[in-house]
DNA sequence: CGAAAATTTGACATGACTCAACTGGAGTGG
DNA sequence: CCACTCCAGTTGAGTCATGTCAAATTTTCG
């Protein structure tokens, strides 16, 4: 739905009907089913993606040909490649859908007049990267100051309905590490809650 | 000096004589001798910086008690706290002049007040932002693709001026290791191009 | 020149990975 | 509705990259 994304923007710039409508005439709608791409590598990607309803993904193959998920893309984020998006370079990611999902996508060549001729998105975009940046310079503290265990719990702790909602492998290719020990990690967890629960034989 | 921020603003948007007068009118100036601070942790981080001269590094203390830099500021870069800018809550994060250095200075207020002002700034900084996060990104993917040692070497390769101008241990915090790890791969590199060398006994 | 800081080196410890086997559930087709 | 396959998750053994600690050496700088 159109009016997820007019009611983000509205959060942080006020836009007359005139330019809601300007908007709203020139973006587009995108479904896509679970398990559905909309960007593979060597790929152009050639629009940024609003998701207003489901979750995607962002990944690439490491060296080792397992997926790497740098991003998830839950409601009310935007989520593209934005290396290949500015450049127009073949990219190296993969979005996909974690579920069934809606997606409002912007060209780069829309996006770019749009930017001219509804200004206030100027003011929208430099406040949604900005807290992007902030966010991201967040997750690189916690990389570097907790241990893949710490992170994990740190993370479920802050996110349990997300967590929830995906795979763990997905998971543990999102904090860095693998799904074995993922699973190691939680097997402790679950021993040590066992101990407090009767025993049953 | 002052010149250097509207150059570099200038390679984005096109600033008239006006405009760039009010820029230069609320921005402050600020030398910073090697090794002072500009920022320490538990302080309210209040402005913004451009670095149009020197270099300047942004660290937090890890729990180990160990400094771990997350930023280095060179010329033409903007560095802060942007999330104790922004919400003018306490830093975890220090702010050191690594070189005698001149800063350009924007407090929060003046920040918004310059937006309001001049609003291709807000251009300018969705571009600078962007980038910021584009460049993130390629980190990011740094950090999980490659080795420690395929780092510090991608690293070299790049900016191989760069590396010249710091101490090996703040590179080693900035790539995520520590100095002892540093100094073996070097060895490495060392021992191989002595044995290209005729042995001097 | 002397003290402090940075770097190097070696011995040893360990967290996380790889590989491989196994379990259990979900979906499919006969 | 059962048999089969496939995928996610679990578990264990062995390995390796990198860390820690400590001492020695070199460089920097007042």
């Amino acid at each position: 739905m159109k009016d997820n994304l007019i009611t983000h923007i509205n959060k942080f710039v006020k836009l007359d009907e005139h330019e809601a409508a300007l908007i709203c005439d020139s973006i587009g709608l995108v479904e896509v089913k679970k398990k559905k791409f909309i960007l593979k590598a060597d790929d152009i990607c050639r629009a940024n993606y609003f998701v207003s309803k489901g979750c995607m993904r962002l990944y690439f193959i490491n060296r080792n040909g397992q997926e790497q998920i740098t991003q998830f893309g839950l409601e009310n984020w935007w989520i593209t490649d934005y290396a290949s998006f500015e450049t127009s370079h073949p990219s190296i990611y993969y979005v996909q859908a974690i579920e069934d999902s809606e997606l409002i996508s912007l060209s780069k060549k829309t996006m770019e007049e749009l930017l001219l001729k509804v200004p206030k998105l100027e003011r929208y975009f430099r406040i949604i990267f900005q807290k992007v940046h902030t966010a991201s310079m967040r997750r690189f503290e916690y990389q570097r100051d907790q241990t893949d265990e710490e992170r994990y719990r740190h993370f479920v702790s802050l996110f349990p309905e997300f967590v929830q909602r995906i795979p763990q492998y997905m998971l543990a290719s999102y904090l860095g590490f693998t799904p074995q020990f993922l699973s190691k990690i939680r097997g402790k967890r679950e021993s040590r809650s066992k101990n407090q629960e009767p025993r049953k034989e």
